[in-house]
DNA sequence: TGTGATGTTGAATG
DNA sequence: GCATTCAACATCAC
């Protein structure tokens, strides 16, 4: 479920579940999503202690502790968080197990285990080891613009790296590319100044609203945004018919009117 | 049975 | 250093 609003919908769950409870035991169901980290080293981080808030940066999730340590959370390609009653089972492809004195249990669930869970010590030394850009949704039109023109290369291949812009995945850039009209297969330095503006306008507009939708609901795909993602689709309003290619190794949707810069 | 899937990383190549 | 491509990771649904 991991693209920005997704992990903002996740991350406005576990201020509202989590949050000032204090963590009595921590199961390791699998140590694949730990990356190294000893089981033991997670305990101590965590046991005793509680969450005092949270920050996203793109889709990079961290929760500060109240020792002022940080854990960090990765969705990966399937990563969810499902709270379940201490009498009950936990659910399917639970990785992780926070448990605490009162109320529901907390599960990190993650079917492929692409993601991660693992405190750091340092948030600032994190985020700029990993070249982390500037959150998507917090990002200026001034410094989109000049992040976006200060690489050549494919479209679709920048605005998924997240040292450019931290926060976009192969969905939500293949939705901006279709309602800007912009091909995902333009060279960035090519396109002229007012379509990257319309980027930057869509982008906003199309990770808002799906925060507003994510709210409560916490399912992925959601809300039919990605039901035009298969070939030969044609929308209402007659675009079509939707073609699919492979761009920067991911698998892409168009329409024929999006323009090759 | 084979194929592909929302993400990240590292290696190899140009 | 940059850009590009590909493979790997692990597992399930179609």
């Amino acid at each position: 479920m991991p693209e920005l609003p997704e992990v903002e919908s996740f991350r406005y769950r576990f201020e509202r579940d989590i949050q000032h409870r204090v963590i009595q035991d921590v199961l390791v169901l699998d140590q694949k999503v730990l990356r190294k980290t000893p089981v033991q080293h997670l305990k101590n981080e965590l046991i005793g202690k509680s969450f005092i808030s949270t920050f996203r940066q793109g889709k990079y999730f961290f929760a500060e502790l109240s020792s002022k340590h940080w854990l960090h959370i990765h969705l990966g390609m399937t990563g969810e968080m499902e709270n379940f009653e201490p009498h009950e089972d936990a659910p399917k492809f639970s990785r992780i197990i926070l448990e605490f004195a009162h109320g529901p249990h907390m599960a990190y669930v993650d079917m492929r285990k692409f993601g991660s869970f693992f405190p750091i010590p340092d948030l600032d030394q994190y985020i700029s080891a990993k070249s982390l850009g500037p959150d998507a949704l917090t990002i200026s039109e001034a410094e989109f613009l000049e992040r976006l023109s200060s690489r050549k290369g494919i479209l679709k291949a920048i605005l998924l790296q997240q040292s450019v812009l931290a926060g976009l995945g192969n969905l939500y850039v293949d939705e901006i590319c279709l309602q800007t009209r912009i091909h995902p297969a333009s060279r960035t330095e090519q396109i002229p100044g007012n379509k990257l503006k319309a980027l930057y306008q869509v982008m906003m507009e199309i990770l808002t609203a799906s925060i507003d939708r994510h709210a409560e609901a916490s399912t992925y795909p959601s809300s039919g945004l990605w039901s035009w993602r298969e070939k030969g689709y044609y929308f209402k309003d007659g675009r079509g018919p939707v073609e699919s290619l492979t761009l920067a190794g991911r698998t892409t949707y168009v329409v024929p009117d999006q323009k090759v810069y």
